[in-house]
DNA sequence: TTGTAAGCGTTATCAT
DNA sequence: ATGATAACGCTTACAA
């Protein structure tokens, strides 16, 4: 790999001066300015970033921090992000924590030791420290897809209660009255927010959500067949169920069938995220859009802004969107 | 961030001393390994890794290049990738190039500017162009899931002939005569070769697999569709179909579910891939498995290997398995 | 065993 | 407009 050396030497110049016409902020005689991009091209030289990112403190790249490579949710987001930060000229580089705080700080502290210019995060798993290193390093941080408890730091996330709303909404307008709801751990706030729009909605409608009929998931495949089963073997009654994701509402429906219930004739259906497989499946999936493009792009902006001018932290809540698809009809 | 230095002042001792405790290659007096650990902690010092990259020209990262990240079958591979990589403390960047030769080009030459140690790509969209890089630099490659024609570069890749071969088995074996074929972009290598294996198979079962009845897709879901959509239009007979990957299989399902056609009462279904959303679907899909986490983990040990000690290409034939689920059944 | 100093490939400050 | 030179934070001969 050729460096700056040989190019200097070979267009008969000095380092900097071939520093200067490569970041062309300082003005350079144009002749001296061809010969050095004459020499640049013969040798096919391109700046080690390394050296670069050592000297200017910036890595020129943005970590990303999930909990879970295989989540399609997660990929979706991730796909974007790369997308927007790879369009700055930046790299992205994606660590996995496995639900592990271990590797979360080990995975942090790397990036930070490459001089990231940023991090996004979603769903750490021990808030306190992670943010304590985050904080420390005074790299830009942006929260994705999670409400934190912390509020010196800045987020992007979903009206969950919202989503909640339309789901109700939805079914209860379909004149569905004996109605069940899979959730997520509950003990995440946005599950329990999704929760609450869906169950006052309902309400308002002189609908009750029993709560023998909430089931606690945990957003996983499973969840969705275990719901069915426990709805089914304690004889629970109900025309319509909301599984508040994709992943779930897939496997319900999957339960659902192999119990000869048909959807949506039996019981409509519906679901939340929007993935590739709702549409994939058969019935294909009513569900509910997170504008996981529009988060990942206001997540980058978010960092690009914090990086040219520090400010405050900022909150940026989105809205969700119904889908409506094959798995839900009107009650007979 | 502490340097070095500040390690250094703080334990009354030289730059090199620190740096001797830390990489523990060279023996040093025990008292002052303690007092430099002591300091170390104090500061919370974590070496960085931009100026040790630059130094020792290693950036402690591997590069993996891929042309789409959406793709379930990549995303467990990358999943796989990174286990390993971060296993060997290193660090993964997913690169994916849009099946964009110019963004390719980038993305190898960034990775290079970074050190990186090693390079695993799957699907180049110029072969020549990229590999003419990689060359250049030294840097050990490796390419996953796809033959190259170039012979001077590593691979590991699944014997796609023998999936073919399995299908038909298994297929034959369950007494189907009529049958088809749904392949993936027949100017790619691994697509002819599973349909080589599958049509020369069924050949020695004196089945013929007739060219009507094998429609080319290009692996994406849409492909399933348009499949069936072929096949029922121009009154093509089949009691059994093979789609060379789930994707298709998948969207083939839910093209003949909605032909009212059963699967597997009227026909047998298979993929290939083992994705997920096989055992998600219903009927659940029998499929051909293929060894991802073998594939990755014994892409990543090459890496090393020719890191370590430069030697000759190798070149690793992974085998397929059949997974036999819901979607086929013996002909009536 | 420990310290000094050169060097990795850049950028930035200061002269000229 | 251009060139020396120090500095970024680390490793590694070479001396001591």
């Amino acid at each position: 790999m050729p460096s700056m050396k040989d190019v200097a030497r070979l267009a008969k110049v000095s380092i900097s001066t071939v520093s200067r016409v490569i970041n062309q902020n300082i003005p350079v005689d144009e002749n001296t300015r061809l010969r050095v991009h004459g020499a640049i091209e013969k040798l096919n030289y391109k700046p080690n970033l390394l050296a670069k990112g050592l000297r200017v403190k910036s890595g020129q790249l943005i970590g990303f921090v999930i909990p879970e490579l295989k989540h399609p949710a997660f990929i979706n987001i991730i796909s974007y992000v790369e997308e927007f930060v790879v369009e700055k000229g930046f790299i992205l580089i994606v660590g996995n924590t496995h639900y592990d705080p271990d590797i979360e700080e080990r995975l942090i502290d790397n990036l930070i030791r490459r001089n990231v210019d940023g991090i996004i995060v979603t769903r750490v798993s021990d808030e306190s420290r992670v943010l304590k290193i985050i904080e420390k390093s005074r790299v830009p941080v942006v929260v994705i897809d999670r409400e934190l408890a912390l509020q010196e730091v800045s987020g992007v996330i979903l009206d969950n209660y919202k989503a909640g709303v339309i789901a109700a909404q939805h079914l209860a307008g379909l004149g569905h009255e004996k109605v069940a709801c899979i959730t997520g751990p509950l003990n995440i706030k946005l599950c329990r927010d999704r929760l609450n729009g869906f169950r006052d909605t309902l309400k308002s409608c002189r609908i009750e959500l029993r709560e023998n009929n909430i089931y606690e998931g945990d957003f996983k495949y499973e969840s969705g067949l275990e719901a069915i089963r426990y709805y089914l073997s304690n004889n629970i009654m109900f025309s319509a169920i909301w599984a508040q994701n994709d992943l779930m509402a897939v496997s319900a429906l999957k339960a659902l069938i192999e119990n000869k219930i048909k959807v949506p004739q039996d019981v409509s259906l519906m679901g939340m995220d929007d993935l590739e497989i709702a549409r994939m499946v058969t019935p294909s999936l009513t569900t509910i859009t997170q504008p996981f493009r529009e988060m990942s792009r206001t997540a980058v902006e978010i960092i690009f802004e914090q990086r040219a001018h520090p400010g405050p932290v900022q909150k940026i809540v989105l809205e969700p969107n119904l889908v409506i698809r094959d798995s839900t009809r009107y009650m007979k």
